[in-house]
DNA sequence: AATGGGACCTGCGCGC
DNA sequence: TGCGCGCAGGTCCCAT
């Protein structure tokens, strides 16, 4: 489900509401999405700790605690804070300071929780390219005049740019005119600068209207993220392009369903 | 290096 | 109404 705008979103509402409370007690409801360490150590652990500070890296929460040691919480396709919370149906409940609960909800179980002293050395954060906020035109361009793959698949790839997901590479590359089944090093001088630039317009308008709500995705507060309005593709395979009124194609790639219009995209 | 497939899970919507 | 299939904002692992 959620990708950095999303992610985004959420860290944001988490620094608003519970930055500096303590975690009082944790109830796991499915150890499952616990990954380190055991869940009783998970909850023993973090109980009486304080969280000291909220941050993102790529699609992966941190949020790390008064003992030096880090929480992470990567959502994968259906997972969800919600501050507060209801404590029912929730995979694992952390009860703050004032009483209320912060829910991690999932309903496939593919999120990950892990509770580890130094988030930086995991393998997933090694693996991570560079954020796109701090991304140079010039190293963007230089990055892709050495890939092959296919530019869709690319942009998703996270140790190329960390952090887009499939929705939004299929927009992003939408609103540069590109088609998603383009070789990275076949793009001009000029369609590299107008990528680079709709990456960053696109994610940040969406953390602006709070991330893209199609079916799992709520923020904290459970309140729906607005952009899906400003959606141009994705999910309206066989609709209008909003450009030529052209049928909007569909089809697939590693996998995933890509969205394009095979006449503005060239 | 690039690409394709399957795996991890649950639940929804669709066609029959 | 019920069943089977395809599909879902992610990532990892293995095969070619």
């Amino acid at each position: 489900m959620p990708e950095l705008p999303e992610v985004e979103t959420i860290k944001r509402d988490l620094t608003k509401m519970i930055l500096g409370k303590k975690i009082t007690e944790v109830r796991v409801n499915n150890p499952m999405v616990i990954r380190e360490p055991s869940p009783a150590a998970f909850k023993r652990s973090l109980e009486g700790l304080t969280i000291k500070n909220i941050l993102r890296r790529g699609k992966l929460l941190i949020l790390e605690l008064s003992n030096g040691q880090a929480l992470t919480i990567h959502l994968k396709m259906t997972g969800q804070l919600v501050y507060p919370g209801k404590a029912k149906n929730s995979r694992v409940a952390f009860h703050l300071t004032g009483g209320k609960v912060l829910d991690f909800n999932d309903q496939r179980l593919f999120g990950e929780l892990r509770l580890i002293s130094d988030w930086k050395k995991l393998k997933f954060v090694q693996g991570l390219g560079p954020e796109p906020f701090d991304l140079t035109l010039a190293d963007f361009k230089d990055m892709l005049s050495k890939k092959k793959t296919k530019i869709k698949p690319l942009l998703m790839d996270q140790g190329f740019v960390a952090g887009i997901g499939n929705l939004y590479a299929s927009e992003i590359l939408f609103r540069a005119k590109i088609n998603p089944e383009r070789p990275g090093q076949s793009l001009a001088g000029k369609e590299k600068e107008t990528l680079y630039r709709e990456i960053k317009e696109v994610l940040s308008s969406a953390i602006k209207h709070g991330g893209s709500s199609i079916d799992d995705y709520v923020r904290l507060s459970g309140k729906r993220g607005d952009y899906v309005r400003f959606h141009q593709v994705y999910g309206r395979e066989g609709k209008p392009c909003v450009t030529c009124g052209g049928p909007v194609k569909k089809i697939t790639q590693g996998g995933r369903g890509t969205y394009f219009c095979l006449k503005c995209q060239r």
